[in-house]
DNA sequence: GTTATTGCAAAGGCTTTGCACACTT
DNA sequence: AAGTGTGCAAAGCCTTTGCAATAAC
């Protein structure tokens, strides 16, 4: 059974049409690195169906981010990346000179959320967190913040990698 | 002594111009209620100087921001907010129902910075930071996430308001 | 047969850049 | 005089919207 089965029935239960567009976008969301760009889908749908347009990524996206099915973040170069929202939370470490993100798994910042959610009532997103700063490896190279900028896209790593 | 006295030789100091548009732009980030666009830099500006045009306020903007007098942040309108970064830290509650953004001042946080430094050694920039999620207010009105959006527009409202 | 969705095209909004003129040092 | 900074205009991106044709129910 291919997971989009069961993600053609959630958008049918909420009175969404499975089209066959809306499946290979919401497969390139759910089986890519994560934090993906429009226009990223696009191509990687365009690889199996030419005709898709950019206008059908962007409504499609919508509707996934209605239903809670991805997420829509801003990660620092004007554009929106997009990922399937997993049931366990995880955090970003965006680093603002090489704009490397690590991943983070970290229980203090579920307790911040109920701290939060306590003193003022706010339900924090905290399941999908993004924090930015400078990473390890740019700390070690310079203290110039802007030293070895690459162009504006993110990499992503995994955690292991720095955290050693 | 008005504080624009001493910003004017900070910019001296690193090589920059200390010109009046650039000091009527950073003054109008610092005494704003935080927060502005750049749009609504260039409409305070123009009343006492029409010829102000937008590209000077962002390539100022960016000026203040390499020095790290400003900070910028993508508070999810599609378009970036600036804002005069004080000494102590503070941090952001912003409601994804009416856009509303609560102050907060939380020690948790800065413990959090020394942790992730520590077992990630990322430096992260818990001076200023912003945590998406809903407010009280609209968390009484209704269950549902996007009921009463207004216009993509943020309002700032104090702590206070809403933490009874 | 209705109604929702797609593709195409065009517009919209925010930000950036090229270039000649003006200003500061 | 040399170099930086400004204004104007135009372009560049990413994203959204109008509309007729198409596909799903």
């Amino acid at each position: 059974m291919s997971c989009e089965q069961t993600t053609a029935e959630i958008l049918k239960g909420s009175g969404h049409r499975p089209t066959p567009q809306r499946l290979m976008i919401l497969s390139a969301v759910r089986h890519s690195d994560g934090h993906v760009t429009a226009a990223e889908i696009l191509d990687q749908v365009k690889e199996s169906y030419p005709y898709m347009d950019v206008s059908t990524v962007y409504r499609t996206l919508g509707v996934l981010k209605e239903m809670q099915l991805i997420s829509e973040t801003e990660m620092g170069g004007g554009e929106f990346r997009y990922e399937w929202i997993e049931r366990q939370g995880h955090h970003h470490l965006i680093c603002r000179s090489c704009e490397r993100v690590t991943l983070l798994d970290n229980g203090c910042l579920n307790t911040l959320g109920t701290q939060i959610l306590d003193e003022y009532g706010f339900q924090a997103e905290i399941s999908h967190f993004a924090v930015f700063g400078i990473c390890a490896r740019c700390r070690r190279k310079s203290p110039d913040t802007d030293g070895n900028r690459a162009e504006r896209k993110a990499t992503v790593v995994s955690a292991g990698d720095e955290a050693s």
